[in-house]
DNA sequence: TATTGAACATACCAAGGGTATGGCCAATAC
DNA sequence: GTATTGGCCATACCCTTGGTATGTTCAATA
């Protein structure tokens, strides 16, 4: 079938300003490329998975599904990619906030803080935190998780954490970090959904420094997590 | 249409056993709403919502989609009905768990066991968890939430809390109350995906341990959350 | 006994994810 | 320069599935 389109030959959209390496063919195939994943990413985030069509996807970028299955799986393996270079952007985003200081608490709040910002963001919020574990599945979910935003998590958590107690084996570094990561994530809805943010982002900074004052002073009466039991 | 059907004027399963105040009809028509919740609480469970077809739920419920439609709205209100169910029995064998003692510490204690426990089942994941903010949307998820699981999370929190600090306000209660409901979920789920679950509570009781150790010590040094500022 | 309405069943529709097929053209071979 | 190939994408179609419209039955009430 096919009956020849109009005049196609020429693309409306120029490609991604002249990469090198790159024949003029592969800068067009990947510029609808990025731009499928940009639109994906945006009608992700406001509609949501479920109610985001495909047609509407393509649409959104010009193209047709098949250009959509020529660079993806289906919808679902779309999606992954979106989720990837969300959490990826916000993993580097915070990783570059640490890298502004040298001290190490100084380091912990400065992670924390962009942490706090970064789960607020409706884009981090939808497509990770809220749809990413129903959309991949656990499993998927985890995995993700677990090679971007949470790795960073855990170095901050294993930072602050060995700064008091050196006994702390990786297991338990790594079981504190599940804990301050749920508890952040529930920190960033609670912020978001509030009717006034900013209080309560103080609120919670204020709970935070509670909990770390805390465990800074156990640390400094010796008291290791191996005492607990 | 519809053709009359060969010879359904008799049900195959038989009513609840006989309740009083209601007339035999009402009886049947109870126990088809009960049968098809069971049926979708089992299948959304096991299969997830989006995977879970309405075709699969009346036919396990060895109905039509007539009656599905006479009792729900739809897809989604029916999952909701479902969500409520086990939202409502977690937090009632939560409330039962706490009510065995009296001392505050110990209620406490027994509370937050009963909330690991509950966070572990597959059912409360997978429904609550992990599907509820994706398919009930973030705005209904909360509210659900808030009469339920979560304000006897908040006893607890407040219990521990004014234990040491009586000057803590609602609102910083409720907070604290945000970031452990948050934690003790994160909790959940590595547990249930350790490959050692026993050993990983074990480290889960350890952390919270040592957390809530170093709140009962700034507690006892006179150490207010107001002090934070 | 007539009537009404709750409690379903049946048949149908439309949206949307996925597939099959084929055309176009740049890059490579010769 | 010409032929050929394969990446890139468009069109048309299929089929599952949530939702609807309509019909049927029978218990309860008048």
């Amino acid at each position: 079938m096919a009956k020849s389109s109009v005049s196609k030959l020429v693309p409306k959209v120029p490609p991604l300003s002249s990469v090198p390496g790159m024949s003029r063919r592969q800068q067009f195939s990947a510029s609808t490329k990025k731009t499928l994943v940009e639109v994906a990413e945006k009608l992700f985030t406001e509609h949501g998975y479920a109610s985001t069509s495909l047609d509407a996807i393509v649409a959104g970028a010009e193209v047709t599904k098949g250009a959509l299955y020529h660079h993806f799986s289906g919808k679902q393996a779309l999606y992954e990619v979106v989720f990837e270079k969300v959490e990826a952007a916000t993993a580097q985003s915070i990783d570059a906030a640490m890298r502004e200081s040298k001290d190490p608490w100084e380091q912990a709040r400065a992670g924390l803080r962009t942490f706090l910002e970064a789960v607020q963001q409706p884009t981090y919020r939808r497509i990770v935190v809220q749809e990413g574990p129903a959309v991949l599945g656990y499993q998927r979910y985890r995995e993700q998780e677990e090679r971007s935003t949470f790795t960073v998590v855990e170095d901050i958590v294993a930072a602050v954490l060995r700064a008091g107690d050196r006994t702390v084996d990786d297991e338990m570094v790594a079981t504190f970090a599940r804990l301050f990561f749920g508890a952040m994530s529930a920190a960033g809805e609670s912020v978001t959904e509030a009717s006034d943010p900013e209080d309560a982002a103080e609120r919670i900074e204020l709970a935070v420094t509670y909990l770390l004052t805390g465990v800074q002073t156990l640390a400094k009466q010796g008291v290791k997590v191996e005492d607990m039991r």
